[in-house]
RNA sequence: GGAGAGUUGGCAGAGUGGUCGAAUGCGGCGGUCUUGAAAACCGUUGAGCCGAAAGGUUCCGGGGGUUCGAAUCCCUCACUCUCCGCCA
């Protein structure tokens, strides 16, 4: 959410940096929506502090045995009234909610301007070398070594479940779960993060707090026996949760959170798209990377996240590119974001693997997450961020395919050697 | 699943219909004293919203009700604790 002082007072310059993302807030309808709120919550304090005001006075005259039959007359007549302005003044107040919360982030000053993914500004290429070694090879699809070796099968998950799903055998299965291993690891052991273990089931509030409601509930799984319950698409959920209506102390500040989860999309308005494969399933695990931190530090902590997230990929030696994503192609939530895409043999092209986000203040205001500041003592917004470190399924499938040798089999990267009880070839026969 | 007890400010804990945003203690902050610190003493110390300000208003787990007036009474939901049962 954006400080609607801030829409008040600088409105073409927000209005202008929202255009480029394609949004436009109605001046008009703004005004019209918080003048009327502010003008009825004069009207109902107004009624409310005489109320109090007399019903003080009831109190003292009672004390002193005397009569109060025209205070107490009067008091109903406001309440009347009172309840008239009250019922206004929650049609007002949610009307107001509403519309401040179904505004997109302003960006970040360096996001490029764009309307599309073609647009995004490419940062940088791994390692050019290493992709010219790989594309000599004859490729095969992961999804299609994977049916070979008898260890990937979707087919049974649609039997059993539906498009979208599928299951992983033996190695593949122990591989997968190195994966998540691995990364988690590397986090806690090399960049400070604390690693935790998540609810896969929030409420709406929690989903209200980081951005995916109200507008995104098309993308979300809600169960439906018990009301108000969502599986969550990501860990940021929970984890940025954990700072709802908290109150940090500078020094706890930056905390870092990781955890390894399954996430949960319906990929409404997919269809067709990434039919085959591990690339885009109703559930995945992923491990999630959030940052709670001081407004002044968080440029510097989406760079640290970033190479967070990287070093996975040098660690796991994979050809990837870092990208800044445009305008238009900008999360909702986000204030800049830099996707890491890794290259795909089978499709000749480069994936997203990690999309990483600065949030400033926007999930912060929706979550009523702060800091007292040392020096001035006030409480105020603190800065969030996160990023994948990372998509795990994805990883699979570019391992799959990026370590395919020619005679079919798979080399298992080294550095994962000590999570497969030392396996280094998943052999094609 | 059954029976009972709770939920009050950063924490502990009073308050059972009127001047209570809330006693008291601890903690925090500021000061006196001290070479410095501790102790002692004095003062101060919740948040949101409206307002230029003065000030007003709301909040005692959430929601609803009774009343001129609710932290206090009633209903309801959530959560916590104790006992019993069941269970990975």
């Amino acid at each position: 959410m954006l400080d609607p002082k801030k829409i008040r007072e600088n409105f073409d310059e927000i209005n202008s940096i929202l255009n480029k993302r394609n949004f436009i807030i109605d001046k008009k309808k703004f005004e019209s929506i918080d003048n009327n709120r502010k003008n009825i919550i004069a009207d109902t304090e107004s009624l409310q502090n005489k109320k109090n005001t007399i019903s003080k006075e009831i109190g003292i005259l009672k004390s002193k045995g005397e009569e109060t039959t025209l205070q107490t007359e009067s008091v109903e007549q406001i309440n009347l009234e009172l309840k008239e302005k009250q019922s206004l003044l929650i049609k007002a107040e949610d009307e107001y909610n509403d519309f401040l919360l179904n505004i997109p982030n302003i960006l970040h000053k360096s996001v490029p301007h764009g309307k599309s993914d073609i647009d995004n500004k490419i940062i940088k290429y791994s390692n050019d070398e290493n992709l010219e070694k790989m594309t000599k090879n004859t490729f095969v699809d992961h999804s299609e070594i994977g049916k070979l070796l008898n260890l990937y099968d979707q087919d049974i998950a649609v039997k059993m479940s539906s498009s979208r799903f599928s299951l992983l055998f033996g190695s593949f299965a122990q591989l997968h779960r190195a994966l998540g291993s691995f990364m988690i690891d590397e986090h806690i052991n090399n960049h400070g993060y604390t690693e935790v273990n998540v609810p896969l089931i929030v409420n709406s509030d929690s989903l209200l707090g980081t951005g995916q409601l109200p507008k995104f509930k098309d993308d979300l799984f809600e169960l439906k026996n018990k009301k108000n319950f969502f599986l969550i698409p990501t860990a940021e959920v929970p984890l940025t949760n954990i700072f709802q209506n908290k109150i940090f102390d500078e020094d706890e500040l930056p905390t870092k959170y990781t955890s390894l989860s399954y996430c949960f999309r319906s990929e409404a308005g997919s269809y067709g798209k990434d039919t085959k494969g591990l690339i885009r399933q109703h559930q995945f695990e992923k491990v999630e990377l959030v940052n709670a931190v001081m407004p002044s530090k968080s440029d510097e902590a989406l760079d640290s996240l970033l190479n967070c997230a990287e070093k996975i990929l040098q660690l796991l030696d994979l050809p990837y590119r870092k990208v800044l994503l445009c305008s238009g192609d900008t999360g909702f939530s986000s204030y800049i974001t830099y996707d890491l895409e890794v290259w795909m043999p089978s499709q000749n092209s480069y994936r997203e693997i990690s999309s990483c986000s600065n949030f400033g203040d926007f999930q912060a205001r929706r979550l009523n997450s702060k800091y007292k500041d040392k020096s001035s003592k006030k409480k105020q917004f603190i800065h969030t961020l996160n990023g994948s470190g990372l998509a795990v399924g994805r990883t699979l499938a570019a391992i799959i395919e990026n370590y395919q040798n020619k005679d079919g089999d798979i080399e298992i990267p080294d550095i994962l050697r000590p999570y497969m009880n030392n396996m280094k070839l998943i052999k094609r026969y």
